[in-house]
DNA sequence: AATTGTGAATTGATTCACAGCT
DNA sequence: AGCTGTGAATCAATTCACAATT
């Protein structure tokens, strides 16, 4: 079972029962049924279930899920176990909201370093690096960092991406509003705020 | 065929379909092909072709569909027509961000007033007001708002929503870490970073 | 008695393939 | 000849319903 594909919209959907069952593990509830979790993240109950019945056997029937031990599980699948390091390129308006992001940290992510065309006296207040573009190949390659914040204009995101896909980034959260090409190992989520305030404005009658 | 009921993912792709061919529309490009624009877009042609069928004949065979026609087609269908003013609920670090965010001017929406738990100096950079939360009800009805984005801790994401729909609020951008409760007549789109990176870490093997 | 895990049924979305216009 | 519009076919995701387990 545990090699089955994974539909991506099930490792959605994980991220957000982890993040449920945190909050529960800190009110120290030990144990909560499908139909519970469920309802938190807004699903369905046998979607909760079948989604974690990819990784095998999760809960106890009668009882439910031990609340500690299927936040260890997850962790171990969505590869949160240990603090993971992020690279933010493009340090404007957006990248600074998003470096000071609380919600990032909580979740066990760390922006460690900073990049952009012009770093300037605004971005020496905390004590990340903001670093020029042409240390971004070396210092990402030298640092093995994995994770990236893309948060440059529309027009310059295809070229900063193909230097970060070289630099061996494999996973980019992308806020630039453009279809970025990447190879096939490279995985891109998009973040395209205009996008969905003009989708929510067709739901206005 | 305009009575039928349109697929949510369909949407958003007209969204993406709209500012592709805005961007054509600037370049005086007069016509384009379902192959073209779906490349573009990331998508199949079909599915392209599908999408803009809801709406009625919006191409012509031959040839392709008129890029002028279809963006005020998709206007009128999206309803972008004429600029929507929008309320920023919680101007902190990403709000403030959000505010100076090029991306929403363009697309047709003015962030027109802010709403914060305590208006400060910091506040009072551009000419957008910033007002003390006790307004919004009476700020938001007379104004005849629909929209909001919110920008709150998760703490208070829910009952701030609770004052933003009993003020008329139709649409939410939600950017709070929860789901919200909401009567049937108002949509919630998400905006999750958390989620987005934790999702993302899956992929790095 | 309660609740999971899952095969079967259903619903929904995508893609194909081609008829129908221009 | 070229390209849209669409019914039919395929593929994917969700939900149901119940047997299995504690």
């Amino acid at each position: 079972m545990t090699k089955e594909i994974i539909p991506r919209k099930t490792i959605y959907r994980l991220s957000q029962y982890h993040r449920i069952l945190q909050r529960l593990q800190s009110n120290d509830v030990p144990t909560v049924s499908s139909e519970n979790l469920a309802k938190t993240a807004g699903v369905k109950s046998p979607q909760l279930r079948k989604d974690l019945a990819y990784f095998g056997q999760m809960g106890t029937r009668g009882l439910g899920y031990n609340v500690d031990a299927l936040v260890s599980r997850l962790d171990q699948v969505l590869g949160t176990t240990r603090l993971q390091p992020v690279a933010l390129i493009g340090v404007g308006d957006l990248g600074s909201a998003l470096l000071k992001y609380q919600g990032f940290a909580r979740e066990g992510f760390e922006i460690v370093v900073g990049f952009d065309l012009a770093p300037n006296h605004r971005h020496h207040q905390g004590p990340m690096p903001v670093l020029p573009m042409g240390d971004l190949a070396r210092e990402i390659t030298e640092r093995q960092i994995k994770m990236a914040i893309l948060t440059v204009p529309a027009t310059h995101a295809q070229e900063v991406t193909n230097q970060l896909v070289s630099a061996g980034i494999q996973a980019i959260l992308n806020f630039a509003p453009i279809i970025l090409q990447v190879p096939d190992q490279v995985v891109v989520n998009n973040v395209d705020l205009a996008l969905e305030l003009e989708n929510l404005s067709y739901f206005i009658r």
